[in-house]
DNA sequence: TCGGGACGAATGGTAGTACCATTGGTGTGC
DNA sequence: GCACACCAATGGTACTACCATTCGTCCCGA
């Protein structure tokens, strides 16, 4: 980004230039899912740095989801490429504090376009296995974790088919982020609600009515902003009330390491 | 994902630990913009773990731009979450192959109604910005980094102005890497067509004309995609008739270690 | 001949130590 | 008062050692 950056070994950091190594070799394919690594004793020797230099790099490219590593196994290249911006999604929100309504409102955005398009081009496969996922909610009874899984799988199959795979990534990630929050935030999923406009969508999808895909997919996710907020009041109100009654908080475990963290830098300055 | 989790210490990795513990931090508020933290001795000594532990993870967020360290100084927390996507995006277009032209669609998809959105409620700074990066790339002349830097800044502000900050960073990392792929092709932006698409889509934003700011925004990025397509189109005329003329093309440097690496591996087989 | 269990090599995970280059502050000498 | 030299602290890298886990192999017994 500096300088020219082009002749060998000028960028001061390590792993910088082992982690551009590593992208030399997965863009040039030589670096193919399910490939199996040399072991790090032998990358290290290859690259011609030590173990301790290139363990942070492994570590890198095993957070977004590029490589899983076994002990006493080795490591494997991780064909699955949605992974890869999981961990650091969750960063963005953290430091943007990013509401739930947010990604909805994102969702909103994008989703029904993609639904419309979704109609247009989806595949029998693809609809096969939307309407497995409905059966699969249908099948769920109150299980969340089942509901949860089909939906995600239901969306991402509309964000598949709809030909662009970018979106397809994003939108998964920010989808199961969503269903993180409100599963920290012990949100259920309404179960009839979800069920009913998926089987919207879906009628609407197979029979290629684009306009009426767009529509359904856009009411779906407004509902679903809706009861997110009414979850969100209630749970406020409860809150309210509990404290009113008198009875503090719990406590919350992590603090105590926080301030000795901030003690210690306070110190120092 | 797992079990319970619930216990402390149960994860096997130390590394995820530790940045489960960095998440904490943050959420907590604990780690502010621009705080700087302890140094890798102290932290290592804190959390109770070696600093051959610690390292990788402080590589893992420096990574994702939420940390950045210099030596002899120490290590700070960096306020801008819109760096956190920047690598790991690299990564999934790496993976993905995804192409310029992707980048664009998507783009296409978001922009132009954010661009709506932008004409409704961009305030008076907004629109100073904007008018400045046009000036910008008037007197930026040929220097295609400025022009791309105006560019950049440009419809950054117009996202941010649209008020959905998660689309804003999304597809601020999205324009980056699009310019990143052109530069690497020895694509130029036309000056002429930027300057006349931003200066109409500045006009109708700051006469508040949402469905003129929409379709200026789209014919923008249209023309964009159809100039993109017609330089490629160019440079493989222009490659074909080189190769035609006899002369091989340059070596690749890469090539061979990647193939050690893969000679390697196959021999554990 | 087949099956199971014990052993061992290889792997990633962690720890400790040592040294280097760079940085920023301190203090000394002009 | 200023400039220079020095020094302590920091992140960067390397080497070594050891641990827990995994997988394959070999040997023993049925």
């Amino acid at each position: 980004m500096s300088a020219g950056s082009s002749s060998i070994s000028d960028k001061g950091d390590l792993t910088d230039w082992l982690i551009l190594r590593f992208k030399q070799l997965i863009s040039e394919g030589t670096l193919t899912p399910g490939y199996k690594l040399p072991s790090e004793r032998e990358l290290s020797l290859h690259f011609g740095v030590s173990r301790t230099s290139l363990r942070p790099v492994m570590k890198v490219l095993r957070m977004m989801g590029v490589i899983s590593q076994r002990v006493g196994d080795g490591t494997y290249l991780s064909g699955d490429a949605s992974s890869v911006l999981a961990e650091p999604m969750e960063f963005l929100f953290l430091l943007d504090e990013t509401s739930s309504e947010e990604l909805i409102d994102t969702r909103l955005m994008v989703e029904p376009a993609l639904a419309a398009k979704a109609a247009e081009q989806s595949t029998k496969e693809h609809l096969l296995v939307l309407r497995q996922t409905i059966a699969e909610i249908e099948a769920a009874g109150s299980d969340q974790f089942r509901i949860i899984e089909a939906d995600l799988l239901f969306h991402q199959t509309i964000l598949q088919s709809s030909g662009n795979r970018l979106c397809g990534r994003l939108f998964q990630v920010i989808h199961r982020s969503l269903m993180n929050m409100m599963m920290l935030t012990a949100q259920l999923v309404n179960r009839d609600h979800t069920l009913a406009f998926h089987q919207a969508i879906f009628e609407s999808i197979r029979q290629r009515n684009a306009s009426e895909a767009e529509r359904n997919m856009r009411d779906h996710l407004i509902d679903a902003r809706a009861l997110l907020l009414r979850a969100r009041q209630a749970e406020a109100d409860e809150r309210l009330r509990r404290s009113i009654r008198g009875a503090p908080r719990a406590v919350e475990t992590a603090k105590p390491a926080a301030k000795a963290i901030r003690s210690r830098a306070a110190r120092k300055r």
